[in-house]
DNA sequence: CCAAATAATAGAACCTGTTACAACTTGGAG
DNA sequence: CTCCAAGTTGTAACAGGTTCTATTATTTGG
């Protein structure tokens, strides 16, 4: 049951698709009937893909937090002190995510919507998310184990980050205040 | 425009329909025709008190807010530092809350999937919200102006709350989890 | 007490996520 | 090369949230 390359193609034509439409259009217009249509496949083989819209953007997720690893993963990340690590890789991640707001809508609430169905693609994320932190607190490219305080401090951040996008996706709070909360929890969490 | 008695009823007995269907079959099982029949209400004029479920269960999730802060309202909240007591009201709503698993899953992921068109509920919950934790920081009944420090240090502390109930409501965290995210953020953010 | 105006009702209709299914391709095993 | 199992396609059907409409109460200002 190993994936071929055209569906390997296939899966990434459909997350393509699916970024797309979110990109102009949020969540509503990621119409599960118009991505099967842009990737070119029948709507039954992108539900053999993806078995439902919130898997699909949950995937879709995690598939922008893989960039975002590779890229952060290259290079040591610069900066005196754990928080100012943090700040500036998840700092850098939101606005990136800013620049496609509803993208990141769609994203989100996906995200937050999945149940317990989607528990895959949910922890893949968090297990980018939770590496991401983890290694701009160590600022080294290497992973020591964390203790269990430090993984409960990495889940609050991650948690905080969450929640600060979801108020930004709806609207309930600006660029701003995400910003603010980020750096209120991760100075507090991380006081050095 | 100001609603008469009848409607306040009518408006009771829909979140209360909405409420029991939630509460065995969680979200999934708070379907409009259903609680529209349940309240004993036509589905037009359940629609024209709820524009959406999401309104409706972000409402119930307010309702439910209301009663709980009305009961910690009553007496000063007890504990020696503001981490005790902020974890007793917390601790203590999150228990409630676990006692109706598919209850607060369905408010939980209506109030993380609800979009900017909820807006009002939204920010009705989270002033709730907000007010309760202050009043467990300061101890007291009165509300003192909070600094905007402490503002975002309680919006952090609502952040982190709500995520794990969201992480434990798909299934993802335990309520053991839950109670140690929360012991940890508040611990950390105030450090007393 | 009466006539607008407003609200409620029953029911059909519509939209989009999801499922079902029959026919058609394709990629390997033999 | 041939054949089979698995994958893909197109299309129809179903489900539940939402909207619309015609009709019937209910309120309310005069």
């Amino acid at each position: 049951m190993s994936t071929s390359p055209a569906q390997q193609q296939r899966r990434r034509r459909i997350i393509d698709a699916a970024v797309r439409l979110a990109a102009d259009g949020g969540y509503d217009a990621v119409q599960m009937r118009d991505v099967a249509d842009d990737a070119g496949v029948a709507l039954g083989t992108l539900y053999r893909y993806f078995p439902s819209k919130v898997h699909l953007l949950v995937s879709a997720l995690a598939s922008q937090f893989e960039q975002a690893e590779a890229i952060t993963e290259r290079r040591a990340i610069v900066g005196d002190t754990a928080h100012e690590r943090v700040m500036k890789i998840l700092g850098g991640t939101t606005v990136s995510l800013q620049k496609q707001p509803q993208l990141t809508e769609a994203m989100v609430r996906a995200f937050m919507f999945a149940d317990a169905s989607v528990l895959g693609e949910i922890e893949e994320v968090g297990s980018r998310l939770t590496r991401m932190i983890a290694r701009a607190i160590a600022g080294t490219p290497d992973h020591g184990e964390a203790t269990e305080e430090e993984a409960a401090i990495i889940r609050v951040i991650a948690d905080v980050w969450m929640s600060s996008l979801v108020s930004w996706a709806n609207g309930r709070s600006g660029a701003a205040e995400v910003e603010k909360s980020i750096d209120v929890a991760v100075r507090l969490l991380l006081r050095d």
